[in-house]
DNA sequence: GATGAATGAGTTTTCATTCAT
DNA sequence: TATGAATGAAAACTCATTCAT
């Protein structure tokens, strides 16, 4: 029973020192971008000594991995369970545009830590980083497929849509961002996925 | 006279050592991505001692400016001409479409200095390669406004269509390099722009 | 008498703790080298938690020396014990003979920690290894002097042929070990006492 | 002209930076041992920059195989000399021994060096400084599979004691170290030679 | 102008040791 | 006693930049 518990409160802490250096990443990342990134830095801003880094992850590259993956986590999370759910295609494809929207307009900071992942995507060791993209994009497609098969939209590449439509977004959540985030972020949702829902409509 | 040929011969020899570091460096950066970019490496690509990197540019950041701004002039250069052209705006978007597919199913691996580009963008000093963008888009909600004034567009947020527009090509482009380029060009920008022309009609 | 017994017990306990140290120090020293010798692994060999070392040694140094000290200590006693026994000179330089022999055969690992010892024994500070060394060699100088003063040997500078003769058994047993310990022990043992008898015999 | 003296003058140069370097390496490691070999004091002791060091090897381990063959290079290219010259074998060992007790009388501090070396000579990756020592043994074999076939020695497992005559010989240079290096260098290597002269020689 | 040897500040990483529990 | 998370000094290595030739 003691063992248990001590068990669990040393988890517990462990957890806490692990998140407080992704976080700290994920803060330098935003603030500073990839060029601030050092493990010095890193150590300061959790408020632990550089060896500790070394407790939790075996290089720099892990500890990267792991912030990337800790901050898009929510983000991926939630626009997953969306685009499983229930509701029409048309509905799904309205929430995920809002749900990107939303999270961006939080951390906005996130947008260039992102830029800095895809740049990594794209070269050829990381398929890590690529996959956690691809099944995004596969999620997407997913359902303008289900909406093909309802007969609302007209047959379509869907992964190549899927694409644009991922892009779309975030080419929205970009000028959002540079405008300063002014207007309604519902109305902006509404804007992409109406292009998109109007463009590919069944007229028959 | 002499001296002016002298002079004259000079000039094109600078321009012709300079342009071969500036090659080396895009063809390091497609290879090798953001991390195998060292001044040694450079200079070996390029053929010229390190010193001599010095003696064209005052230092790596500038090196790497001017290396990023010819990859994509050729693309930047094309576009602006399109879309300043005398087409009607559904050609020119379409035109548009065509031309940024072209340039990366040629130069492909450009796509991943591009994120690099991007990441940069978004850190407050630089400006610049923000600026570059912003022109990209701001040309492209020109030719919206366009049609909107024609009436053949709803009244819309061009600034925002515009860059969903830009940033959907380069989800096409994306999709297309993941699926190893497969489908025809011209289909596929044609999808980009039916979604959008058909997205943003004018029904009334 | 509880006392007693708890203390007894507890005394053993520490023993055997000590004693898996050691052995972890040793066998780790075996596998990887000096190279790979970090408390961390020693406390993960021996099935301790790194704070333990320092429970029983000082330091990283104390616990290397009395690793080295256990390793050899079982050859050290039996030769010894050997040289001062009660046999003539000769029989007792080949029963010295067989014991390095057979003592690396079995241990053939150790040969490389002996090489580490030795390159500490030269240096300033690590005067006790090369007392061990030196004890070793007067030891065999002792047994040369007997036979001189038998009418075995001629006369000798005792401390040289002595360092001479305990080095030859080590090429023997390094040729050995380089071969794959093929041949018979006994024969070996006696190819080294045979030379060293027959080239020191007093002939007059 | 003006380039190949140039050239030369660049190589030479180099070599000198170089031997610089190996100079420094060496003489750290006969002062202070392994332990208090850093690339910091490396270059330090050679009056150059910590970076200087990796412009001429690739890493800490280059740099000390290389010294490592260096500072042995003397000895070996003398004992080779000399094995393959023109003597009788007899004579051929007497100058072999004088010549390792020669060179440790000038270069006493090697010999920490030497045993360091024969630490990773066991570790498997090593063959490399194995090697070397494995041809020392062999060309001492080779002198005395000639004495045997002169009818000077008897029948001998020569690799055996190849290894022993070597070994025996590095006993006395450590026991001339030990004792200050004060005997005469000819009476120590005779009375090497000697034991194994008439250890090994033929009676019938 | 062109060179490339040399630099050294700045990075990542290691690991013996401590100490609160 | 035993633990193991945390430490931080010290080590290896990198690389943009300089400068004498």
């Amino acid at each position: 029973m003691g063992v248990d518990k001590k068990q669990e409160r040393k988890k517990v802490l462990e957890a806490f020192t692990k998140q407080g250096i992704l976080d700290a990443v994920v803060g330098l990342l935003m603030r500073e971008g990839m060029h601030g990134l050092t493990m010095d830095r890193v150590a300061a801003e959790a408020g632990v000594a550089k060896g500790t880094l070394y407790v939790y992850f075996t290089n720099k590259e892990e500890i990267l991995d792991a912030a990337l993956e800790a901050s898009f986590d929510p983000l991926i999370r939630e626009s997953f369970a969306l685009l499983e759910g229930d509701c029409v295609p048309e509905r799904k494809l309205e929430e995920f545009s809002l749900c990107q929207l939303r999270f961006f307009d939080k951390h906005r900071d996130l947008i260039r830590v992102l830029f800095f992942d895809r740049e990594r995507m794209h070269s050829e060791r990381d398929h890590y980083a690529d996959s956690r993209y691809r099944t995004f994009v596969e999620r997407v497609a997913g359902v303008l497929d289900d909406g093909v098969r309802e007969g609302l939209f007209q047959p379509l590449d869907s992964m190549k849509v899927a694409a644009m439509f991922v892009e779309a977004n975030m080419g929205m959540v970009m000028q959002r961002i540079h405008d300063g985030i002014s207007g309604e972020i519902e109305k902006d949702a509404k804007q992409v996925t109406d292009i998109f829902m109007e463009g590919l409509r069944n007229r028959e």
